[in-house]
DNA sequence: CTGTTAGCGCCTTCAC
DNA sequence: GTGAAGGCGCTAACAG
């Protein structure tokens, strides 16, 4: 008996005790099928690389901890129909989900929103979210302001030719980070930018080819944003071996602001997204909402990001 | 109905295309208590940081979908406490346990054990297992076999003042990396090492820090070793913010393997451990266990690391 | 204040 | 071949 049954309190006190002493946990399967709660909150990653992930599970799990619920992690479902399978297996399992899917088109939404489920999106762009279907809220970073900040920062610098080297294509960080480019690029009347945006992703190694590409084009630009700091850390690579001074002769920009940006040579201007923040904020809210309110609250928040200047940039 | 009892192939059938449509899953907490198996592993870690655990959840992860097993994962446990609640939360919820605990201690180990549950460690240094406990398997990298050879490189190349950086404190792959260093050097003749050797863990930081030690120290060493790719990071930047040229006027390695190592500038020298591999063959290996063997099989498993010379070791 | 009972969702066993 | 019943571990609601 917990605590709702009137029992004396000498006998309750000797039964938990006992409890003790034997480790006794009711066990979580048959509580689960009595109160339709599990204690549990389910993430789904689009994959998991580098120290952003890393930071984003801690986040995760600090939340996870702070309001006692376990994590059930799944990864790799960057195709809607090894989504789908996740979450169907996620399900029962738990009792909310966080969900990252940046690549998600809004038809895929549709149908994750079918399901009567608890759901935090994190960094994830969805356009129409009916606002009746079921508890739905999304947290981004302000992609669009850090993109435009770090652009706005090399065009006052004096750059005008500024290379940008896109992320993963098909995602809406990515989307969202070239709008910033654009516009703030757009502000000093380069309206066109197509001649200077190159493909990319998240990775050193596309940092790395986007690089080669860039350096080679003529007129070559003053500057390089990199769609995140891995791809700004293979570009300084690139940049390096063909002898090309940094600062001096290219200036180059990251994103996400990750311990290692302070340890590339020369330390990397990038700007900070609040990783662990999210991930935390993620759990907490979800959890709440569990708790306290009923169905049928979607919101929308934008976190904001933060440029961080170090001296990779010309003065 | 699922195959066991005699029904008719076509009621079954329609059975199954109505469960189809109506998007029907047998709820998993009632399996559960009558299978006694959730379909669940858990995964306990120390902490979560950087590339290293990035890629080791990619291996578990992608094992645990080939096995149709989901993954609760739970962190930041390097106190005994924290440690000892977390493995109470998962026992009833999952089938078996992947822990990777560098810094526990053989009593801390043998509470674990006490515990009747299925057990793979990996990155985890126990002295004593009762062989008759339970099942229970260890996966290690050969952290000995990777410093010696890193050690006995370098020594080839001529260096004899080789400073090391110890990682993290109390932790076994700390151990034996040292062990593996002291080894080499004393083969020789050098059987003293305490003056060089320098305190650290796996961060940026503490590699940043104590290599602006090292190169106060005279005579000042010709190389230095770090615990990992990371402290590793931090060395070189605090060599270059000293003027001091790498690897002409000092060697660095590394040590993991991580992607970054091949961006920094130079290159690192370094040892590849199979950090995927780790994670998947403990997951793999756990559910194979579950469903073939009984209880009681205890084997140790040492995975081989590689060493990868790249350019910034003095030739 | 205590003891009993029904039932959460499912599957296996046993009678029909 | 089919239907009904029992029970996995637990707690809420009830009767004593």
């Amino acid at each position: 008996m917990n605590d709702t049954s009137s029992v004396s309190s000498e006998k309750r006190h000797s039964v938990l005790e006992a409890a003790e002493t034997l480790g006794y946990t009711p066990n979580p399967a048959a509580l689960s099928l009595l109160n339709k709660r599990t204690g549990g909150v389910g993430v789904l990653l689009p994959y998991v690389s580098g120290e952003f992930f890393a930071d984003l599970l801690n986040g995760l799990d600090e939340a996870a901890q702070d309001n006692e619920h376990f994590l059930v992690v799944s990864t790799s479902h960057r195709k809607p129909k090894e989504f789908r399978a996740a979450m169907q297996a996620m399900q029962k399992r738990v009792d909310g989900l966080v969900i990252m899917a940046p690549e998600l088109d809004d038809d895929g939404a549709q149908t994750i929103l079918k399901s009567e489920d608890h759901i935090t999106f994190i960094n994830t762009y969805l356009d129409h979210i009916p606002a009746e279907e079921n508890s739905v809220e999304v947290l981004n970073f302000d992609n669009y302001a850090g993109a435009h900040a770090l652009t706005q920062h090399l065009i006052e610098l004096g750059h005008q030719h500024i290379a940008y080297i896109t992320g993963a294509p098909g995602a809406g960080d990515t989307r969202e980070r070239r709008r910033g480019y654009r516009t703030a690029m757009a502000g000093v009347g380069i309206s066109d930018t197509s001649a200077l945006e190159f493909d990319g992703d998240y990775t050193q190694a596309a940092g790395y080819a986007a690089a080669q590409e860039i350096i080679s084009t003529t007129p070559r630009p003053s500057a390089i944003m990199a769609a995140n700091d891995y791809c700004a850390m293979g570009v300084i690579s690139a940049l390096h071996e063909a002898g090309i001074a940094i600062p001096e002769e290219m200036a180059v920009t990251g994103f996400d602001g990750i311990t290692s940006a302070q340890y590339t040579l020369p330390p990397l201007t990038t700007v900070q997204v609040p990783t662990h923040t999210i991930g935390y904020q993620a759990i907490d809210r979800l959890v709440h909402r569990l708790d306290e309110y009923g169905e049928g609250d979607v919101r929308h928040q934008v976190l904001p990001v933060e440029l961080i200047v170090r001296e990779s940039t010309v003065p």
